[in-house]
DNA sequence: AAAATACTGTTGCAATTGCAACAATTTTAC
DNA sequence: GTAAAATTGTTGCAATTGCAACAGTATTTT
């Protein structure tokens, strides 16, 4: 399917470089599971993820926690597009992780003039659109009645994206259960009936569609 | 709270013109309650909403209808950022409506010599990360447990948003039953339910939080 | 202005879900 | 390599939710 776009996709090494310099960014190191402060003031500031993982997290008031998007290499975040509204979001590293921080609007000043910054920019449009395809993607399995049919969509959307019955689920049932924004204990309890009718298989983390 | 970018904004009338002239835009009609076709080819094609409202509308297989985003005058829709994997996605006027489509991939190469098409894309940005917040909103509020705290969080945001603890719904309960992906019924129980712990008013369509 | 359509408000009942609690296993950390 | 932490798997039970089926109001349509 769609390959993952990254913000610094078919650009040369030395024209980033030599952009990177122009818009006077900043790059900084963490550690495994720190937060990545970067909202700054309100300056429309975007972190890109040149080395490691992150996850955008949400605490909410009862100190639920909820990954809102799990991030790799090449990807960005901004408060250009997450709301605070509801409880609190933060970008949490999920490995050591090497980051570097621009400034949106010198960014769109400088493509007036250099060709390069125009290419990032392209980027930064693929890179949104796939995050828009991916939230619909999530809310199209929330908005599913019943955990049955919650695990049915996502099994068929999982086995679509491999090209195949079978697949290795990337979730623990931790996950995947707060990912779906079901309880755990239910979500085993339909998982274990959707294998005793013999619409899957699952042995151990791979599962294989049956119909 | 944000003002609604337009992919228009700060766009002088003669110059836009100009840009669509180059770009070999493509305007259509519509009237109210038809689709909106747009996906031809695998092209990137962009659908501006000059005129009228629309919304992103999915069906799943059982035949329920979601609606997945409301559109206004000024804003945008494209294949490249909603995915088509779970049921059937269209775009339905729901007024009379006028559309503009524009290829992407040209919008990109005209930016290297006009000013006006940067200007465009920088719209264009600003409105998808708009569309990303409220992505985000919706799937903080489908993540909730609880008719009760989806009722609650709804009515907690819009008081936000309105900077008040009143405001006046902008859905029907059906329409909102729908956006919170519970069943109506059940819905209108908790929200009798809140009404009697005295925790908001509702006065025809006018919500008043009382905490 | 009548008819048709859509929305609101309500209820009993059955099905689904969340919660709590636990043991067993696996993974991570020191 | 052992202790600690996290994940898996299971269950009874209570609470929440969805469904079906109404009647009553609004709102469109012709």
């Amino acid at each position: 399917m769609l390959e993952k776009p990254r913000i610094y996709q078919n650009i040369e090494q030395k024209n980033l470089k030599k952009l990177l310099n122009s818009l006077q960014s900043n790059t900084l190191f963490y550690k495994n599971n720190q937060t990545i402060a970067y909202s700054i003031g309100n300056r429309e500031i975007i972190g890109i993820i040149e080395e490691g993982k992150a996850n955008l997290v949400r605490f909410d008031y009862d100190g639920k926690r909820t990954i809102l998007e799990e991030m790799n290499e090449g990807d960005i975040f901004s408060d250009l597009f997450i709301s605070t509204d509801n409880g609190e979001l933060s970008v949490i590293s999920t490995t050591d992780c090497k980051v570097t921080f621009i400034e949106y609007p010198e960014l769109i000043e400088e493509a007036k003039k250099s060709h390069t910054a125009l290419l990032v920019i392209n980027n930064l449009i693929q890179l949104m659109a796939n995050k828009l395809v991916k939230r619909n993607e999530r809310i199209e399995l929330l908005t599913t009645r019943s955990i049955r049919n919650k695990l049915l969509n996502y099994f068929e959307l999982q086995a679509k994206k491999n090209n195949s019955k079978s697949f290795n689920l990337e979730y623990s049932y931790t996950d995947l259960a707060d990912y779906l924004s079901v309880d755990r204990s239910a979500m085993m309890r339909e998982l274990k009936n959707l294998k005793d009718d013999n619409l899957i298989t699952d042995t151990n983390k791979k599962i294989t569609i049956l119909y």
